[in-house]
DNA sequence: TGTATTTTTGTTGTCGACAAAAAATATCCA
DNA sequence: TGGATATTTTTTGTCGACAACAAAAATACA
């Protein structure tokens, strides 16, 4: 899964705005890496990056010190960085921690919703609909990232919301690894789960909010660990 | 509160180690972000930085950058860097973050905790009712956030521990900003309750550990707030 | 042949210099 | 004098070059 031969990601011809270069090549990575078309502990050379993007190393390290920062990244100094390696012996932290962020949004959200939040978080809900729909399963785990990181925006805590981005995005990954096809079935729970709790925040009900993203969690949480023993299974077969 | 004819922060004829730089630079400007030597709201010159610490701005710009990344400063494009201000309207924000990780550190703590991080926990307790009987605030202040950093680590979730941490910080700088000196009843009563908390943690009740945690956190919260009341009494009767 | 030591190679961390951007200051003109 | 415009100053963002470091390769030696 290396980058070779990548066309440029500048047009040739342009200069582009002072100060843009990192926060380009921070997106840019951060999308790759959630993408997983950078694969997990794979190396990341600084050149071939100032190559790519057509600037010099001194921003492409700025925008590895800030991924490394929100541990999307590892610096081994002196030697090289890597794309954050999938942590799977502490995977039960991560099931706590994204399981918490999930109640404590959603309850805020039914505490502090403004009409204004409510509209938005009911786009996202229609686009996952057509997501669905669509079978598009890459599509339906960036648009149920979003449905639930507006959630947390509307419940109006930053320290919440930026925890619970980071743990979601994190499970994207996760997702995007063991999920190349979805059975018909799980998608259509999730949309009817979501349905609920948009309900629950709509009437500003806290504890429905509560019950609700407290039956999602544990029904993501299954499903993320059932990929996880199903693939275990596959591996332990292997003939050595 | 300026900083000025500092006396550089390395010995003049050592050389510093590769990669050494812009740790010492993120350490120093992280104790001096959260001392209150470097007030909130106040610019930081990279080339002053770099005059200080002897090395280039190439390094002196990676540390903001990671400073940046957790919220301890901001930087605003093209123009300056400056100390994080206090987010006073969003105060509540914090609380709420606080309490909650308070609760949850201390519960996987009583959960989860080992003999040698009963061991540490205690050492930093002892360390407390010393600072106490010294009667020496900032050693207070600052022995009390890494008796609960202990516990989090204790608890063993990075997500949380993480967090907890960058809200204790902040703490620390809001009770630094309003506390030269305590009245003599509270440190006591924190002083009992931490005994508490650690009875609790040691005995592996969670139910217990959660009870207190939840005190000790509303403690906490309700003494910041009195404090900022009385200041904000004091600026009412400013005359204009 | 296998192990210790030196050399080479590749990549990072740091530097000093320069160009772009914004603010501060000076200049012009009614 | 006052307000708009040009100029200077200050500080950032970026660059290309180089030295330090670690791994890999080559060499020496038993």
């Amino acid at each position: 899964m290396s980058v070779e031969e990548q066309a440029p990601d500048h047009l040739p011809g342009t200069k582009r705005k002072r100060g843009k270069g990192v926060g380009a090549v921070y997106d840019t990575l951060k999308h790759e890496i959630l993408d997983l078309t950078l694969a997990p502990g794979s190396p990341i050379d600084e050149v071939k990056l100032s190559e790519r993007f057509g600037i010099s190393r001194t921003p492409i390290r700025e925008a590895l010190v800030k991924l490394a920062g929100e541990g999307l990244v590892v610096t081994l100094p002196n030697r090289f960085t890597i794309v954050a390696p999938i942590d799977f012996p502490n995977l039960s932290q991560f099931f706590d921690a994204l399981s918490l962020m999930y109640r404590v949004t959603t309850r805020l959200a039914a505490a502090n919703r403004t009409s204004a939040d409510l509209v938005r978080i009911r786009a996202l809900q229609d686009g996952y609909t057509r997501a669905v729909e669509a079978m598009d399963v890459h599509e339906m785990i960036e648009v149920n990232r979003n449905f639930h990181a507006e959630i947390a925006r509307a419940g109006n805590n930053r320290y919440y919301a930026e925890l619970f981005e980071r743990l979601l995005d994190e499970g994207r990954r996760l997702l995007r690894l063991y999920y190349s096809s979805y059975n018909d079935k799980l998608p259509r729970i999730y949309l009817q789960e979501h349905e609920v709790m948009l309900a629950a925040i709509e009437q500003q009900d806290v504890e429905a909010a509560d019950r609700i993203a407290r039956a999602h969690a544990e029904q993501i949480v299954r499903q993320i660990q059932a990929s996880i023993a199903a693939d275990h299974r596959i591996n332990a077969n292997i003939s050595l």
